[in-house]
DNA sequence: ATATAAACTGAACAAATGTTTAATTTCAAT
DNA sequence: ATTGAAATTAAACATTTGTTCAGTTTATAT
């Protein structure tokens, strides 16, 4: 009932409600599990729209992959991103879309598990950006000579997946959200902190 | 072709077969993607049995469940997991296990994004152990004073599950798996040596 | 060898689901 | 105001899918 108090064209039309109304249902229960009646429900719009718009539920679905797409690849395949800090971006990402956020976290989350297209090429983005991290700090004599080159970028990329991927598990144990921006910088710090420290005292 | 070659009742029944291939193709492609006219195929069975032994597909798919649960606790949820080496286990596991290693771990990865129960539960005890862990260090002065006690679990967390979580991707970086033996150990040894002193060297 | 129970089959069924289509409404241009 | 194109609707359709069931085969105990 919530979702079809807005349910007369207020600003945005058939087309646009359905792409978002997608977006939010695939991300929440996955592509399979929704059916194109529960997207036209959400939307507050008829059955057959799916298919005048889109063609069929299939090509949806590639209309929302890339409307996602495009969201992340604004900030995350844009040339200023700071080495030193591959997921700065969030914390503005999440102030400017905060509402679309845990939606977008979500899709993205399924598309790295599924095995889809965008799934990897969103891990291999990641993965990038963590070799030339470490490519720099080694350059600038920032590393440790025994450190493993070929790991390190491996463990970063775990380490910041790791924090998307499972978030909603982080929640449950926290209580709250772990994107709540006091946790979120103070992960970052204590994640810098591992990369450059570690944990043990010096000797 | 090649699941049906052995349809005769080879050594084990009809029902065995049927909960073995709902696992390999639930591992595959999650649980509403695979159809019971599927399974049954691929046991080499009639459509019927499905329900005959199971009652329904969702019933069956509680039965792979906790098939797959009392693999993995058989090692994981056992009292002499090494704190010091949470994920060692898993080297004589594949060692155990090898073909339907790959299975499991795909069943794990849905299960800790699908949001589903079992999903939950591994989480929280892959985090417990990780919290023991911390825990042991910071009492035995192993721990910096200024390393943040509330994040560290979580970053362990990321590491060991990221490790399984991204296995496809990896490969596909590495152009082969991450669990063979040799890489494996490796990236132990560096997870290790990441947790205790960082990258960066001595100043 | 016979009887009984369980395993198994496959056609049939009902519900769910993606798609099509003819009709209606909305809306901008003339 | 009229026209025409696009948006939208809702019923109808075809397929898929989980389930049921009456019949058959297989195995086991007597």
């Amino acid at each position: 009932m919530s979702a079809s108090e807005e349910k007369t064209t207020n600003g945005v039309d058939g087309r646009q409600r359905l792409l978002l109304e997608a977006m939010r249902l695939f991300a929440d229960r996955g592509f399979d599990a929704v059916t194109v009646r529960d997207i036209t429900q959400a939307a507050g719009v008829s059955v057959g729209l799916v298919n005048h718009h889109y063609g069929s539920k299939d090509e949806l679905r590639k209309a929302v992959d890339e409307h996602v797409i495009e969201q992340f690849e604004e900030v995350l395949f844009s040339d200023d991103i700071d080495p030193g800090d591959p997921l700065g971006w969030v914390e503005d990402w999440i102030d400017k879309h905060s509402d679309e956020w845990e939606i977008s976290v979500g899709y993205m989350r399924r598309a790295l598990i599924d095995g889809s297209e965008w799934g990897s090429t969103l891990f291999q983005r990641f993965f990038s950006i963590a070799r030339t991290t470490v490519d720099r700090l080694d350059a600038s004599g920032s590393l440790r000579p025994d450190v493993d080159r070929l790991w390190l970028p491996f463990l970063i990329v775990y380490l910041e997946l790791g924090t998307l991927l499972l978030a909603p598990h982080v929640e449950a144990v926290l209580g709250r959200s772990g994107f709540d921006r006091d946790l979120w910088q103070r992960r970052y710090t204590a994640y810098i902190d591992l990369i450059n420290r570690g944990a043990s005292p010096p000797e």
